[in-house]
DNA sequence: TGTACATCAGTGAACGCGCGTTCACTGATGTAC
DNA sequence: TGTACATCAGTGAACGCGCGTTCACTGATGTAC
């Protein structure tokens, strides 16, 4: 049964959020087409007229998540105020919504091909923003105070969410916010 | 063809020692249960002979790697001294002998079980041991100049691998080295 | 504006491959005498 | 010390399940007249 274009339109954002969400949360193998596709409100039969595989998919997810389509202004927060927000209980108990560099950062690490070029684009332009407005003297000076800074972030999170002890867990967050507010 | 007692003890830790390396290199779908025996000079068949599920193999080769029964005394290193090893190219190359936490710390974050519980034991103790010399006037701001450190070198190796931009790799190295130098 | 037909997004059964796991068998180890 | 036998680590074929992918079919869309 064929769908109308608008409706054509909406299956593939939800296929795509679908996926960048199930992705966060399970990680790449741990989601089949078919539970995606199911998260989506179709069938898997459906997928290939889509993407032409689950390859693509996962490039087109993170193309997705990390540059949108509509390109909301860059947000203005100092890399402190980020790192209130990012370094949260919500973050932390949410991956399905948050990060895509601490739920995934290790696996796209591993592997070749647009999934990881689009990440370091967003990882070069998380950066320049940081740089913005992190502390220094000297713009080489903020630059590195916004790499030290984010890679604490990302760190932080990752570490966060392996504790299986919620008051370590809650401590690591904390005393990286705390450091990252100099 | 049954082996002696120091054969299949030998095997056992060749076993062990296999797994740690593709793990790390692969992560935990990315390697085959019979590609692990084949490394370590083995049929698939005899695997469940020494463990008995390639779960029960993960969890194994984390306390292999992370609590080894050779004790060795601890390293007396300051956290910046250590930033200098972890944070090289020679480290960020060759996941295979490298930290759990950078290559397999966002997938242990999703699970639970006996591999997640042997890392955050670990976590804890990588921290203590850092807030004996990380910089600070009292114990508490030692120690959290050790979690937010161990988080930025966490981070940073992280962030460094997933750059396909060899140039921004090593920056993120060089610059994190450089503030955890203070 | 209404009708006939071509298009094509979605459905669900099926395919084929790979992987974790099992098992009957082999033959070296190591023990009993 | 030497011999006979029980043990059991390792082998490799086989199993069964799940997953990515394909495909014939359906029926709503949207176009041509």
């Amino acid at each position: 049964m064929k769908v109308s274009k608008e409706q054509l339109a909406e299956n593939r954002q939800r296929i795509l959020d679908a996926a960048a969400r199930l992705f966060r949360e399970r990680g790449f193998e741990g989601v089949t087409v078919a539970e995606i596709m199911a998260a989506a409100g179709l069938t898997h039969g459906a997928f290939y007229g889509h993407f032409s595989s689950k390859e693509d998919l996962i490039a087109q997810s993170f193309a997705h998540v990390l540059f949108p389509d509509s390109d909301k202004t860059e947000d203005e927060k100092t890399m402190a105020d980020y790192a209130g927000v990012y370094l949260s209980a919500r973050h932390r108990d949410g991956p399905g919504n948050g990060c895509l560099f601490s739920t995934l950062g290790s696996e796209v690490g591993r592997t070749k091909g647009p999934a990881r070029h689009t990440m370091t684009q967003a990882l070069k332009r998380r950066i320049e923003i940081f740089s913005q407005t992190a502390p220094g003297e000297t713009p080489e000076e903020r630059r590195r105070a916004a790499i030290a800074g984010w890679a604490a972030m990302v760190g932080a999170m990752v570490l966060a969410r392996i504790s299986d002890d919620p008051a370590l867990s809650d401590e690591i967050m904390q005393e990286t916010r705390e450091v990252l507010r100099t």
